[in-house]
DNA sequence: TTAAATAGTTGTGAAATGCAACTGAATCGT
DNA sequence: ACGATTCAGTTGCATTTCACAACTATTTAA
């Protein structure tokens, strides 16, 4: 892996980490830790910084209105397998979608039983500024690593995300 | 659909990402994205591997576990801190760790407003087993990365983790 | 043509989380 | 020394999230 620049670093990355007097090092080298810390402290900024937008406060609303901006006519049921959740979530998912305009459904053509999703104009706008937040949220908290080092980073998440979803499906 | 080319030359290194027919790294790409979804799968599956034993089912019992059982009389507000959650979830947390007889509480002998926790014999078996299986999970999860890229990937998760820290604290 | 499978909805209950208000203990200012 | 403020933890409550089960409607298979 792409030698990391330690010029560059604010943070001396190999000191043990020290939280309320504590050495948090015990869960080092659990990257399950790492993980779920990362998370909610990304889906707290997340949620502040979509705060005005009606699609905030969620994780799965936001996946779900970028997939139907990309994926005009998609299913629910396609939503729910993408965001790992149950039907009946999924389907709450949309609904808000629905309520705020940001969505539209429409009952499949080929198949009565299934809805094709559609995004609406104001949910395209929605989707636009959602992009650019979570741009915004990467650049920021990604200064701190050289390019390099954070294609390689990205690349490591999407094959540990794979991975785990392979052997878990 | 505004993604940049060089964006998606970072992220199609391996092949497309492809779930229930959509594309999803067309979709998203993100930092964000992929910690968010690396969270629930990871949650998941030590929830499934801890089913059996009293702390499943929640980040935070498990944490807090592992740091009562490293620092007998730890207080309360040190866990909260580490778990990033306010005090009464801590407490609750705690609660169930008494309750299910893995941690003990007494009042710090120094100041009579604080607790002192600490692990029981039972809770010490329990951290243990924890342990193992975080390094089960562990072990099979990088099984697809060279043991030195997995190195360099922890501490890019932990360069994240503290920056995130800094900027939210 | 009936039976089974599929897409989505509704109902319900459990669990996590966050905020405000409260008790009791320590500390600070005068 | 005493009253006010701060701090540690608890309780209550309101909100959100999520999974599971049961239900309707449509499609597919036997």
């Amino acid at each position: 892996m792409t030698k990391d620049t330690s010029d560059r670093d604010v943070l001396d990355i190999d000191a043990p980490i020290t939280i309320g007097g504590l050495h948090v090092d015990v869960l080092d080298g659990a990257f399950s830790w790492y993980i779920r810390s990362l998370d909610s402290a990304v889906s707290r900024d997340l949620d502040q910084r979509m705060a005005h937008l009606d699609v905030a406060k969620g994780k799965g609303k936001i996946t779900a209105l970028l997939l139907v901006d990309d994926y005009p006519g998609v299913r629910p049921s396609q939503v729910a397998e993408v965001l790992m959740r149950d039907r009946p979530a999924t389907g709450r998912i949309i609904d808000t979608l629905v309520k705020a305009g940001d969505v539209r459904r429409e009952t499949d053509a080929e198949d009565q039983r299934a809805q094709a999703l559609f995004i609406t104009e104001r949910g395209h706008a929605v989707a636009e500024e959602v992009r650019q937040i979570i741009r915004a949220q990467e650049e920021e908290f990604f200064d701190f690593i050289a390019p390099d080092d954070r294609r390689e980073f990205m690349r490591m998440l999407k094959r540990a995300y794979l991975n785990m979803r392979k052997k878990r499906l």
